[in-house]
RNA sequence: UGUCCUAUAGUAUAAAGGUAGUACAACUGGUUUUGGUCCAGUCUGUCUAGGUUCGAAUCCUGGUAGGACAACCA
């Protein structure tokens, strides 16, 4: 069967790079994070664009940290962002700094004042700023614009020699001020900056900025297709200039629009201040949507894979539905989590007719979705039972097929009953079901001949575990809290987490494994947390399953 | 009063001048020991006005709308 996949616009771009024989055929991209903050989703896109791309034409992809600004830099980041590119199932050709060409840089820098396309600028960073005009306004030169090379010269090693405070000079990329592109306006490409880098120390005192480093960087590289999101459009223009006026390789740059998930935020500035400000607890709490915090929800690297392949690349704006996301989720947890019972929000249940002190253990396959059911374990069963209390009502709606007097169900992998009554305290809240049993109706050989509407799950009150259960629900309340008046801030779910001190689940899951993901049946998708400890078991619900009754309800 | 990018169902994304398709979402129905899964089906779309053409989502022109750009951030 030959599915024709249509070829998004990078692809096409690769497929007549490849055709007209560019590079001689060679595909080498890059991923260049700068290592002040955790990867996220949108993160996730860009790997799998470039590390897929490379993949798919033979090429390979390099790690690059653009490591151009030593104070907001760490190497925990550095260490955080490798393990979430492996994770999602990516090897990189070379592990590269930015700032390992720092001395190349450098020299560049001299090359471009030596032809006198480059002057040091003692002018305040409001001078500057000044000087460039407006969109619509040309810029006006600064004083030290027409130094001469040898001058320029001089000062540019003073300042890197350390000779002036941060702030006292730049170096100026000199270019036309006039330019209705604003980026050519004369750009900085070197700022003083007495800070120490997180690889280079103190050896440095003078920094590249991005544009002075990133074109570069890819050209020192030879990175055949340097791809990055669109608000670098304008920036492009200054990268081509910097290639042609060094002569270096001629790398190119590609512009694709970024993703946007609704309900949630994506910058890494905006996830920093909810992690500094203490909305969420750290950098992979599971409702961001950073990877680690994915992770630590239960997404699986497969799940993310599938949901960058599934929302396109194009240069158009755009808001992802948070549901695709979930549908990629639920998607591969169907076919790979154990199916457990755990109860969230219990109540007693009294089968009257069953022996007092009997217990039997039953069987339950892991999985129905694969074949052979993937395994099975056991489940004691006894007379007493915790049943959701939602699955219980006093009188029953219309199409309610679940507990209420007269109504029977069966018990999931176990026996059908009949609810024969209920308990309340002194201010008639229920306080525990009574049912009757029949034993004809054991899963397995049933020979009852009956038939039911509902199942639900249980858990046996004498074997039963308990466990810590976290829900969480979408962080915003905004469809698109960037975009709202105020600050996005104002915007966040108060309740979006929900933690469920003690639940009680089915013996089996006491040997639940981390990074292992469980369908707690009617309940949804459940991972075990990095918080559980030998006494404290704690879940994660990853995402509920897909649930059509409590829409109409 | 600039330059640049973009415009297809609710949300994304295809159709390279020739049948507007796919996924998610929503809605029906069937199956089901999970109100899950699975299966079948329904709904909804080319921003606008011209032009070129036998034929335009696609090419051209003008409008409109949204976005990016004037950090010693990346």
């Amino acid at each position: 069967m030959s599915e024709e996949r249509s070829l998004h616009f990078l692809e096409e771009i690769i497929e007549a790079d490849l055709k007209k024989g560019t590079h001689d055929g060679r595909v080498l991209t890059r991923f260049p994070p700068e290592p002040n903050g955790y990867l996220h989703i949108g993160h996730a896109k860009s790997i799998c664009l470039n590390f897929g791309l490379a993949q798919q034409y033979g090429g390979k992809t390099n790690l690059r940290f653009d490591d151009t600004n030593p104070v907001t830099e760490e190497t925990e980041y550095v260490e955080s962002i490798k393990k979430d590119v492996k994770w999602l199932g990516f090897d990189w050709a070379q592990e590269l700094y930015t700032s390992d060409y720092f001395d190349q840089l450098y020299a560049f820098a001299v090359t471009l004042i030596k032809k006198d396309l480059a002057y040091v600028d003692d002018s305040t960073a409001e001078e500057i700023a000044a000087g460039k005009g407006t969109p619509t306004v040309p810029g006006t030169p600064s004083v030290y614009r027409s130094r001469s090379i040898e001058e320029n010269l001089q000062l540019f090693e003073e300042m890197k020699a350390g000779k002036y405070p941060d702030g006292a000079k730049v170096l100026r990329a000199k270019i036309d001020l006039a330019a209705p592109n604003m980026h050519l306006r004369d750009p900085l490409m070197y700022r003083i900056k007495h800070a120490t880098h997180h690889r280079t120390g103190d050896a440095w005192c003078i920094y590249p900025m991005y544009d002075f480093a990133h074109g570069q960087s890819d050209a020192i590289e030879k990175i055949t297709h340097s791809i990055c999101t669109l608000e670098f459009i304008p920036h492009r223009a200054l990268y081509d200039w910097f290639i042609e006026k060094l002569e270096i390789f001629p790398a190119k740059q590609y512009e694709f629009a970024r993703l946007n998930i609704d309900y949630a935020v994506m910058s890494k500035r905006k996830l920093l201040q909810l992690v500094n400000e203490k909305f969420v607890n750290g950098w992979d709490d599971p409702r961001m949507l950073t990877i680690s915090g994915l992770r630590r929800r239960g997404y699986t690297p497969a799940s993310i894979r599938n949901f960058c392949d599934k929302i396109g690349v194009a240069k158009r704006e755009n808001l992802i539905e948070m549901s695709l996301l979930e549908f990629c989720i639920r998607e591969d947890l169907n076919k790979t989590a154990w199916r457990r019972m755990a109860v969230l929000d219990p109540i007693k249940l009294v089968i009257t007719n069953y022996p007092d002190g009997q217990e039997e253990l039953l069987h339950g396959e892991n999985n129905p979705e694969v074949e052979g059911g993937d395994g099975s374990r056991s489940i004691p069963f006894s007379k007493e039972l915790w049943i959701e209390r939602e699955d219980f009502k006093e009188e029953a709606e219309k199409k309610y097929f679940r507990l209420a007097p007269g109504l029977s169900v069966r018990l999931k992998n176990a026996y059908i009953v009949t609810c024969t009554g209920f308990k309340t305290d002194d201010f008639g809240n229920v306080t525990e079901v009574h049912c009757e049993y029949i034993p004809e109706s054991k899963s397995g050989n049933d020979t009852s001949g009956l038939h039911v509407k509902g199942t639900i799950h249980w858990v046996s009150v004498a074997h039963a575990k308990t466990a810590e259960v976290r829900l969480y629900d979408r962080l915003f309340q905004a469809e698109d809290p960037s975009n709202e008046d105020g600050d996005f801030k104002e915007y966040i779910n108060p309740n979006s987490l929900q933690v469920l001190s003690k639940a009680y689940i089915e013996p089996d899951l006491a040997t639940a494994e981390l990074g292992r993901g469980y369908q707690f049946i009617r309940k949804g998708y459940f991972t075990l947390d990095t918080d559980t400890t030998a006494e404290n078991l704690v879940f994660n619900r990853t995402v509920t399953l897909k649930d059509n009754w409590a829409k109409k309800a």
